[in-house]
DNA sequence: GTCTATAAACCGATAGAC
DNA sequence: GTCTATCGGTTTATAGAC
C-alpha cells in the first residue's frame, strides 16, 4: 500500500545535496560542518545521516552526479561534420554548461584531494572521457589538414584550461554578455589551433 | 653583543613556513591543524606561535611572499622591444616561474577565501598588477597591428588560465620536457592573438 | 523521518615552567 | 626557544526516544 503523505525524504534528500553543494563551493569541504549543512536544510545534524552514510560519500555523490550530467549532455549534443565547426560547438558547450553549474565545477577542481583513492579514480575516468571527446576533434582536424597542432593531448589540456578560466572571472552583471564571451573564446581557440592558410595550400598541393 | 650559538628561530622559522606551505597545498588550509605542522617541523604546537600570531596570518604571509617574489622576478626580466617577442617571453616566464613553485601557486588559487577581506584585498592588488603587465603587452601589440584582440582584459585572463593549466597536468617525469611545453604553449598563445597576415596588409595599407 | 543527547576525538590558542 | 598542560570550543557520527 502506498504511503498517504509522501515521505519527507523526497524533499529533504535533494535539499541536503543542494545545501552541501552550495556550502562546499563557498567555504570548502573541510571547512563546512555537517551541522552547517543541517541548519541550511532546516533539520538537526543527525538527520543528515539518513541521506548519506558519511560526509565523504556526500561529496563524492555530488561530484559524480555532476560528471554524469556533463557526459550525458555532451553525448546529447548535435555535432556538425566539419572539425572547425565541431571545435567551436565544443567550446561554446563547455562554457555554457559549466557556467550554469559553477558550484559543482568549483568543487570538482578543489576537493578532489578529499576523496578516497577509489572514488577519485572513478571521477578521473569520467574526466578523461570528456577530454578525449575534445582530443578526437583535434585529431580529426589534424587529419583534414585544418588544424596545426603539435601535440593533441597537450592542446586538449590547454583548451580546457583556457575555457575553464571563464569561471574564475566572469560575472553575469559585468561588461560582457555570456554570448559574447562564448564567441570570443571559441574564436581564440580556433585561431590557436588552425593551420596557416599558406601552410595548408602547400600541404594540400603535395 | 652577538649571541653565541645562533637562535633556533633562524632555522625553525623557515621550517615552519616550508611545512605549512607543503601541508596546505596537499590537504587544504582548513584541513591542516597546527599540531600537524608542528609535528612536521619537530616541535610542539605551542612553539609555532613564536613564529606567527595565528594560523590565518601564517597563510597570508606565505601567499604575500609568493606574490612579492613573482612581481620582483617579472620586473627583473629583460623585455624585448617587439610585442610578439614580449608575449613569448612572458608566456615562458609564467610557466617556468610557476612550475618551480607549484605549492604556493596551488594555495594562491585555492585558499583565497580563507583570508580576511583586508588580506584578500592586498593579494588581489598584487595579482592585478601582474595581469596588467600582460595586458600592456597585448595593448602594445594591438597598436602595432601585430595582434588582433577583441578585448584585452578578457584575452589577458584567457592567456593566464591557459598557462596555469600546465600546473594541473604537467609531470616532470612525463613524455614532454618543460622546455618543449614552454615552446608549444608560447606558440599557441601567439597564434591565438596574432593578426592574420591578410588583415594586417589591408590595415597597414590604409 | 526527525529529534535529543552524547561519545570520542580533535581544534586553535594561551599560561607558565624551564 | 621550547615544553607541558590546559581552556573552551568544535568536529563526525551514533543511540535511542518519539
Amino acid at each position: 500500500m502506498a504511503r498517504k503523505t509522501g515521505s519527507h525524504s523526497d524533499i529533504t534528500g535533494p535539499k541536503v545535496r543542494e545545501a552541501a553543494l552550495r556550502l562546499f563551493a563557498e567555504h570548502g569541504f573541510a571547512a563546512v560542518s555537517m551541522r552547517q549543512i543541517a541548519k541550511e536544510v532546516g533539520v538537526q545534524a543527525g538527520a543528515l545521516y539518513l541521506y548519506t552514510p558519511d560526509k565523504q560519500t556526500l561529496l563524492f555523490d555530488l561530484l559524480s552526479a555532476h560528471m554524469r550530467d556533463l557526459l550525458a549532455a555532451l553525448r546529447a549534443m548535435e555535432m556538425p561534420e566539419h572539425p572547425v565547426r565541431q571545435l567551436e560547438v565544443f567550446a561554446r558547450f563547455h562554457i555554457r554548461f559549466h557556467m550554469a553549474r559553477r558550484d559543482a565545477v568549483f568543487i570538482s577542481y578543489m576537493e578532489l584531494r578529499n576523496l578516497t583513492p577509489e572514488n577519485f579514480a572513478k571521477l578521473d575516468a569520467m574526466r578523461r572521457e570528456y577530454e578525449t571527446a575534445l582530443e578526437q576533434i583535434l585529431i580529426a582536424g589534424q587529419k583534414a589538414h585544418e588544424f596545426d597542432v603539435d601535440d593533441t593531448k597537450l592542446t586538449t589540456m590547454a583548451i580546457i584550461s583556457m575555457l575553464n578560466g571563464v569561471l574564475t572571472w566572469y560575472r553575469p552583471d559585468g561588461r560582457l554578455s555570456l554570448e559574447r564571451v562564448e564567441a570570443i573564446y571559441s574564436d581564440m581557440v580556433g585561431k590557436a589551433v588552425r593551420m596557416a592558410r599558406s601552410k595548408r595550400k602547400k600541404l594540400v598541393a603535395e
